[in-house]
DNA sequence: AAGTGGTCTAGACCACTCT
DNA sequence: GAGTGGTCTAGACCACTTT
């Protein structure tokens, strides 16, 4: 039987969850190895099976072990991550699109779905897909500004959307999943910098040449597959994409 | 009393947990409230307080209610939050930057802050900085890519990890962290699009006129300040930033 | 069948906050 | 001092996985 008590300060499951975290880092339980059982916890520390499980959470909490019924507690990491996130909370804090934006000249038309589409959406050749072609423009002091022109695929079977765009402030995909349903499961988004030709300069009413921000943007559904992909191009000098991210302790 | 078992097929704590949540829901119990007791809840649903724990703490993870000691427990909020997360495992995740990197011609050089410098770190002005100008360079088949050119500020306090830059494959800031006990608690990110003007196309042996992906990172530490801000700049064709933000309910 | 984690009860004492 | 949440025990039965 083992004894804790560093200090009779901290309860006694937090003790427990330390010293077996220790006996984790060492190697004692190697990743992939199953710790003693709950019981056998309680005999080895004499303790309640409520204050060892207490303790486990904990180290599960912190993403050391996982627990399976049946089968036992299992270590899946040597030491705590210290992770860093990203937290935002609702899309258009992704886009980061301010209220006061909105969507004009927008053009609709239903195409199929090209080799590369139907790659990218995972979906057949040929399948109906409805494009937008569209600005995005912001009221300023100074009048109204482009932020962004944006070519956004979606599934044809949103394809109802194009006769809300006029009157859609906030990001596509949340119009989507509030009005069909549809679940966005996460987003995949990819930011690079691009040279403006001659037709894409036109279009944001810049100088051709001029450098712009490409935003890749890939809504995916419940089922894992997307549902919209969008392609944004940003002028450089009207829009930054910005992020923090803080330390999270655990997993 | 009242009475659960809307299938008897879910745990108890998590009938309780759902009937509270629809009540909290629903503005029986508003934000900024208190919930009964622990004791009354086992009085009112004819409950072990264990199990009226276990509801509550289930509330709890998904950040609907606030628990305090000697005090109750309050609602913070009325819905599950749905927020989206982007969760990197390292500093070096989120730079992106291949194991595979390295800096070469570096030059370093102290520096004393000027006002922009001063605002940017919050410290006084006239205060010692070290200052890194390095490019990163990957190996690849086809033998060694220019990824970055980059400028670095870092603390003067940490001025002597300038003898180790050669050496240095990961981030800068989690060589700080790990040699002078710096914790990184954030990061700040902005991502623009720019074009480089001659000399910084030289450095990068690329096109004058070219685009390039311009990313500023500020490092804070423990206190909140920043002890490194980095300016890259990538040129667009070899550097792409991404990142996937998945959706995670309650807390 | 044996062993594991999951749920649940009944009861106890304590630290904390507020009046 | 009264009420709250925090910790802890002892004991029980169950669902699940593996042998």
């Amino acid at each position: 039987m083992r004894n804790l008590n560093p200090g009779t300060e901290a309860p006694r499951y937090h003790q427990l969850a330390l010293a077996l975290a220790e006996r984790i880092g060492k190697g004692e339980y190697p990743v992939g190895a199953l710790i003693p059982g709950e019981e056998q916890l309680c005999r080895e520390y004499s303790l309640s099976r409520h204050t060892v499980r207490s303790a486990l959470r904990e180290l599960q909490d912190a993403g050391l072990v996982q627990k399976r019924n049946g089968v036992g507690t299992r270590v899946i990491a040597a030491a705590p991550a210290r992770a860093f996130v990203h937290t935002i909370g609702s899309v258009d804090e992704l886009v980061q699109h301010a209220l006061d934006t909105r969507l004009t000249k927008h053009r609709t038309r239903l195409v199929k779905a090209d080799a590369r589409l139907a790659r990218d959406f995972g979906c057949a050749r040929g399948a109906a897909l409805l494009r937008i072609d569209a600005l995005r423009i912001a009221n300023q002091a100074e009048g109204e500004v482009v932020i962004a022109w944006s070519r956004i695929h979606v599934l044809g079977a949103y394809a109802a959307i194009a006769d809300e765009l006029a009157s859609v402030h906030e990001a596509i995909g949340t119009r989507i999943e509030a009005r069909f349903g549809e679940h966005i499961s996460a987003i995949e988004q990819l930011a690079s910098a691009v040279v403006l030709d001659a037709q894409a300069a036109r279009r944001l009413a810049v100088a051709p040449g001029s450098a712009a921000l490409r935003i890749d943007r890939r809504y995916l559904g419940a089922n894992g597959k997307p549902f919209e992909i969008a392609t944004s191009l940003h002028p450089a000098d009207r829009f930054t994409l910005s992020m923090r991210l803080d330390r999270r302790h655990g997993a």
